[in-house]
DNA sequence: TTAACAATAT
DNA sequence: CATATTGTTA
């Protein structure tokens, strides 16, 4: 009786194991689409009605990969929501697919974000040439009409964009207050102006419209109910 | 292999 | 010019 009474003593630790599902939800997809609407970011969005079906055009409009999409069209809605993602992730992580995790827009693919982050991190840096705010530099007002439509987090302008990491949850104040610490001390006033706005009345006031420009279709993105 | 990013193409 | 697609690199 020696080993029957079973000290098992390893049966000890490996019943303290966590399992599986207790551990590691660090291999998780950042930000799932229920931590985004956790956050403050508006709500989900439902879904901008696919592609138009056209009877007889061989296109189907389920979310099959492979298959041409409609070119997308950034509105201002869709364009305030991208920068409020950009925002709240800060610059670490503001890539491609935790962008498009956080706006949580369905039928946005993270090819269209990519696509969307490339110009306007051109945007912002042609900022940093110039002092405050003014557009300049040789980059037409028409061209950043949808960026200066949308306000920009600050941070991003000045070089010391050291956002905290994604740790925010729970809360997110539109409110960073924490602008590091100024190098060269030179704190700015990011206030974009609005002066060169176009004609932005009446225009741009139906959102999900489907239009067709040439032969190509386009999406435009639902509205985000807010801007 | 995935994804970010820059370059290039429509 | 706005967005897509591709090519390269991490």
């Amino acid at each position: 009786m020696k080993e029957d009474d079973e000290p098992n003593w390893f049966s000890k630790w490996e019943d303290d194991l966590p399992s599986p599902e207790d551990l590691t939800p660090l291999s998780q997809t950042l930000i799932t689409a229920d931590l985004a609407t956790a956050f403050d970011i508006r709500t989900p969005i439902p879904h901008p009605h696919q592609p138009p079906p056209p009877p007889n055009s061989g296109e189907f409009d389920s979310a099959d990969r492979t298959l041409k999409r409609p070119r997308l069209v950034w509105t201002p809605q869709l364009h305030k929501r991208f920068v409020d993602a950009v925002a709240h992730l800060g610059i670490k992580n503001a890539v491609p697919k935790t962008i498009m995790q956080l706006m949580g827009v369905d039928g946005l693919t993270r090819e269209n974000v990519a696509s969307h982050l490339q110009k306007y991190r051109l945007y912002l840096k042609r900022m940093q040439g110039v002092s405050s705010g003014g557009h300049v530099s040789g980059g037409d007002p028409a061209t950043d009409h949808l960026f200066a439509s949308s306000p920009v987090p600050a941070h991003f302008l000045h070089r010391n964009s050291d956002q905290f990491m994604v740790g925010n949850y729970g809360q997110l104040q539109p409110m960073y207050g924490q602008f590091g610490f100024p190098r060269n001390g030179q704190v700015e006033h990011p206030l974009v102006n609005r002066q060169n706005q176009q004609v932005m009345g009446g225009l741009i006031r139906n959102p999900l419209a489907l239009s067709c420009e040439d032969e190509r279709k386009v999406l435009t993105l639902f509205p985000t109910g807010d801007d």
